[in-house]
DNA sequence: TCAAGAATGATAATCATTATCATATTGCAA
DNA sequence: TTGCAATATGATAATGATTATCATTCTTGA
């Protein structure tokens, strides 16, 4: 099966044996949130479903993102329209978009694991996440 | 040889069989000008390049760039700092980047083409491009 | 040659993201 | 535990890339 049926949203923590960083509040809640969600979200979406809960101001919500993503614990993704989704890293997210209307089916194989083993060797680079994306044209977007 | 020493930059023309496309001046300028270039560049550096030579307006360059898009002759990727870049649709073109000073390493390797190839079969799309990049941090900005 | 439709350019409008700055919190030393 | 300095937070203004608008100019087929 190449073409995943529906997004897994399992949570998992992310060790590298890095030292155990602290979170801030704002980026511990902020994780929390994500780890809750079954999918990525922008972070303004985000900052719609985490302010019914608890007051928290959209600044914030950018700021955690950032140092989540450069900690590891958060891979983030564009897209065609120009927003940033982020979710907590766990397994991959790769996607078929179609550069038409848009729509984004997840693909299931990844192949890039081994390439990014190597990658970790002959590079001078901790590398946390990858994103794949193929764009082209869906079926019923085709002429 | 994984990581790439500089960037290639032969030029060949994307055919994948469709009827041949009719593209209006500005499509076919904004084309050349990209085929012309050694790397990915952004619509607005693109402007700065081409209205040197001829008179062109940033808009239309914007709609260019989207129409050949989705003619599978450009293709594109985000930076970090959320620019756009777009090049003439030739080999992959696949990056290690740093989440926190921005670097972008080339990559050599792509172990993608047999997936795409199987994605091409088993889903409705026809496939143009894909993005492969890997996120971490490098070594002069880790602690 | 002549419209009708498409493309272009200049510029205003959008909208996600960042910067700013005053206030609130946190962590640590005494 | 208190007090202070450093850091985090929030509200909001500013930025900057991209898109929408609209009047004008090309194209193209009849």
């Amino acid at each position: 099966m190449i073409l995943k049926k529906d997004a897994e949203n399992s949570v998992e923590a992310a060790s590298k044996g890095l030292p155990k960083p602290r979170l801030t509040t704002g980026q511990q809640s902020v994780l929390d949130a994500l780890q809750h969600q079954p999918q990525a979200l922008s972070a303004q979406a985000l900052y719609g479903v985490m302010r019914r809960q608890q007051p928290i101001g959209l600044a914030t919500i950018y700021r955690a993102l950032d140092a989540l993503k450069v900690l590891g614990l958060v891979q983030h993704r564009v897209t065609l329209t120009g927003e940033t989704l982020y979710s907590a890293v766990k397994h991959d997210h790769h996607y078929l978009t179609c550069l038409q209307c848009g729509v984004s089916v997840p693909i299931e194989t990844c192949p890039v694991k081994e390439l990014e083993a190597q990658l970790q060797g002959a590079s001078s680079f901790r590398i946390y996440y990858h994103t794949l994306e193929f764009f082209g044209v869906c079926g019923r977007c085709e002429v």
